[in-house]
DNA sequence: GTCTATACTTCGATAGAC
DNA sequence: GTCTATCGAAGTATAGAC
């Protein structure tokens, strides 16, 4: 029952956004009215904090889990796609946990933030690698390039449409495209 | 003073988001009465309404006029640094025009789609333009490009520092070579 | 475990004095 | 133009019957 009410939760949140979901909507989502929800649930924040917290275990253990079973030359493009795959099998929750965090308050607000820090820091710790292998440009910061990337990546979710042309499979395929070789035309004269 | 409403209600918006924040803090920022606010203003989802249609007529302006005095072979890079220093240089604005968008009640959010609408369209048209003279590769879709920097674009204005160690110009100038040129060592085998 | 009823708080907006 | 006072609505959460 918990699982459920955190996937409507989710659901709910992403779509309306946190502040203007009310618990009488989640409850009547799932079938019940609003105080029955408090059988299962303390308070409306500690779904926000739930969902938060299983969206950034679940994309770190993806994407870890793909960097242990990549050769070195495939470990960036293989993190791409395991992101893109993770981030939109749990769009929900990724996005919830991406947009709505100043919802949280202080003392787990901070707890989220450590956890995203961790895994942008896995992200960068294969940017610095691919730059010393001499894959990946050192012309530029790894810093810079860890932003790019989670730029391109993160707001993937929020415009992506799940019956759409590609898979997430391809879409990863494409973004990585695009971050390694670039849009450019090869040999174009620019 | 109307313009101090709203430059103080953006950035208000953007630190706590629309819906945390509430009219008597506005009002406390600028050093009035809840009350005294509504003289000037009639709700406080005009302000929201008000700072989204400004930010993206300021951003497809500045772009449009970039793009306008640029040669052909420059247009993309052009466009890209004036995006960069535009959204930067109404941060406030902007970060709300984008993410509180779903705050906005009906007859107005679509308007806004449109308005963001229609300046996507500006940057898929350049990029169209630019696969046909051969400068941006065409065996991608220029709708799966144009959403690619968007996302690159866009979302830096969450994690930018005003102090830090890029201006805007040259952090546009980075971001364009990583659209264009790509992220991957030149010559590396991959 | 689910309900009805309600306590408690806060918000956007208004009324009306000055 | 700014204030105090307040209205009416809506929200989270709780109490207590069944």
């Amino acid at each position: 029952m918990e699982w459920r009410i955190l996937a409507t939760a989710a659901e709910l949140f992403r779509t309306k956004g946190y502040a203007q979901s009310t618990t009488r909507e989640l409850a009547g989502m799932i079938g019940l009215k609003k105080a029955s929800l408090y059988h299962y649930v303390e308070s409306k924040e500690d779904l926000l904090y739930e969902i938060s917290i299983q969206s950034l275990r679940q994309i770190d253990g993806d994407v870890a889990a793909a960097i242990a079973a990549s050769a070195p030359a495939d470990a960036l493009r293989d993190l791409i796609k395991a992101h893109i795959c993770s981030a939109l099998g749990n769009r929900d929750h990724h996005a919830v946990m991406l947009s709505e965090l100043r919802s949280l308050s202080e003392p787990r607000r901070q707890q989220i933030v450590k956890a995203r820090d961790a895994y942008e820091a896995r992200v960068r710790g294969v940017i610095v690698a691919e730059q010393a292998e001499n894959r990946l440009r050192s012309d530029i910061n790894p810093k810079y390039l860890t932003f790019a990337l989670l730029n391109l990546l993160n707001w993937t979710i929020f415009w992506y449409q799940p019956g759409g042309a590609l898979e997430p499979e391809q879409l990863g395929s494409l973004l990585a495209s695009i971050f390694i070789e670039g849009a450019g035309a090869a040999g174009a004269v620019t």
